[in-house]
DNA sequence: GCAGCAAATGAAAGCGCTTTCATCAAACTT
DNA sequence: AAGTTTGATGAAAGCGCTTTCATTTGCTGC
């Protein structure tokens, strides 16, 4: 077998000190006189010392592994949050954890399920639908969370305003002097924002010039593709929009590229606006009128509640970050 | 505090059993008699009961746990390989942690090592080029190791041809008549892959038409962005390319995408081939020619491979899997 | 010069589980 | 009927670390 790995007794047995003592220049290194801490660690950098989590997570309780749970890697936003989480856990000595369930109720909770018997100090979740199980399984574990995007009472959040993004948008069009204005959504199953920025939408169509005609939304996967053919199926009605909405960047950059690939200019013939404000959308051309999410700094402030959470700060704290409208080259009045 | 969870040895003595039997029942179920079987589960299902992660890895040795370290979230040929391979562990009953180093040597050492002490059973590396200090501290670990993309000697790899790569793309513009090729590379620190596709390129083009010249190469950053900045410049020559390669596709559709903006026709005026071919990329109009490069297939390799060598398949095993060019839109006869 | 205290270190008891080895009953042998 | 095997279960010894509590040592202050 494997030669087997240093172990901390060797480690302070060849700095001359006690078990306890070597464990203590790992972690609390300042209750030590500084010529042990330096034998020590002299000690264990020689020796090769790589302390064992799984010994250290049973004894002293704590992983300092942090655990986040999305919906799918496939979506910029948030391989982009999690990079942004995983350098603010980091800093604070904590790793992240990953797990996808690709918008799928059950296997979210199974996630949580194993995530949590492997053992993890904290969780982020996105939104605020879950598994009728689910909450149960969160509270019998009793480790700190968070809930991102969407907001959710008596439970720690940092969201944005979904609805309003699907407002932003609309209005803007609105104000284009666009009457005809279609949507192509994201599914909206276990995806509350999806959900949300579609009423968002309703809501301001309805104000400005009535209901919003089941014909011109559809929904789609959300992927480029699902853009394609979203505007696609918009184009084909007796009466197309004049303008598309996307229920995320990548949807409305699909509907882009239908237009692109048919010979209809944008915003000329049409004009399209999304919501998320990837990094991609102001370079492709045109470039995109979209709803600015700060999609990173969820990630960030999803850490930092998580770590404030773990040091004592039990009361539910909602963060609500801002959201604008960033106007480009793919907007522009009604023909 | 929180409710202590409910222990192993609590289910145990709910079920009238000893906590060796309780342990059985959820890693040897085959061992016991049915109806004990039963009567742990029921009382476990009641109870609540979640194993405790760390004292079973600390217990076994084992802690079900793979870890994945790859350069960066924020390129879909990573989010991809990923996917797959979750898929693949959880069917046999592995968690995936991963964590990403954003081509940066050092970086990916100490998340090796925070990895390795967290303790993991196996770990997926990208690319055969390390930091100096990884070959020991990896083999001082001494678990099973998959290196992906690239080969490497003596090691368990899943890779591609990444020098033919480059050579299948050039060659493709090199037959449609093309003679002065462009390249907008990704940055190749820390980077073989782009080093040998790169390299694939030059001698394609050297066994045509002599040497590529240096100017025709720009390097850039691996995003959207970054190709349409390397298409910008290639386009300042004063003798343009009339074709250009991108060294992964998200380049290529930069090139595309800054090509549009300025009102010129690929292919007509310019001929764009990339490598890898994203699912985007038979999204985009005009639709990308480029190589195709199995990503999800890696993952699945991968995982399928550390799953072996933790069953006791120790020889290194050197999986290449088959790359082709996929011809499309983006690339024609030379103007 | 000695009580009193702080600083540095050590002894030892677990953390919750797995696993080896032993035990015991039941089912076969011959 | 006695010996042998098989199957199901239990007792108990750790896995490698952290942490509480006790101990030692060197000072301070009167």
């Amino acid at each position: 077998m494997r030669p087997r790995r240093t172990r901390l007794s060797e480690v302070a047995q060849d700095a001359g000190v006690s078990p306890a003592t070597a464990s203590r220049a790992f972690s609390q290194p300042e209750l030590l006189h500084g010529s042990t801490l330096m034998r020590i660690r002299a000690s264990a950098m020689r020796l090769g010392y790589l302390p064992d989590g799984a010994a250290r997570a049973l004894a002293s309780g704590r992983s300092m592994t942090i655990a986040a749970v999305i919906p799918t890697l496939d979506n910029a936003i948030f391989s982009r949050a999690l990079q942004s989480m995983q350098v603010a856990l980091a800093r604070e000595g904590y790793q992240l954890l990953v797990a996808s369930h690709e918008y799928n109720a059950a296997a979210e909770h199974d996630a949580i399920r194993t995530l949590l018997a492997r053992g993890i100090d904290g969780l982020m979740l996105v939104g605020a639908e879950r598994h009728p199980d689910t909450a149960g399984l969160l509270a019998s574990a009793g480790i700190p969370l968070v809930v991102t995007w969407s907001s959710m009472v008596d439970a720690h959040c940092v969201c944005v305003d979904s609805h309003k993004a699907g407002e932003l948008a609309a209005r803007h069009l609105v104000e284009l002097g666009h009457r005809r204005i279609g949507v192509v959504i994201g599914r909206t199953d276990f995806n509350d924002r999806q959900k949300a920025r579609l009423a968002g939408i309703r809501q301001a169509l309805q104000e400005a010039h009535g209901a919003l005609p089941e014909g011109l939304v559809t929904m789609q996967p959300m992927t480029l593709a699902g853009g394609r053919s979203g505007c696609a199926t918009l184009l084909e009605l007796q009466e197309p929009p004049t303008a598309i909405i996307g229920g995320i960047d990548m949807l409305a950059i699909g509907c882009i590229t239908e237009l692109h690939a048919r010979g209809l200019h944008v915003p000329h013939k049409l004009s399209i606006v999304g919501i998320d404000d990837l990094e991609m959308s102001a370079q492709v051309s045109p470039s995109l009128t979209t709803v600015h999410v700060p999609t990173g700094e969820i990630g960030t402030c999803a850490a930092e509640n998580l770590v404030n959470q773990l040091r004592g700060q039990t009361k539910p704290v909602h963060k609500e970050l801002p959201i604008a409208l960033v106007a480009r080259q793919s907007s522009g009045p009604k023909a």
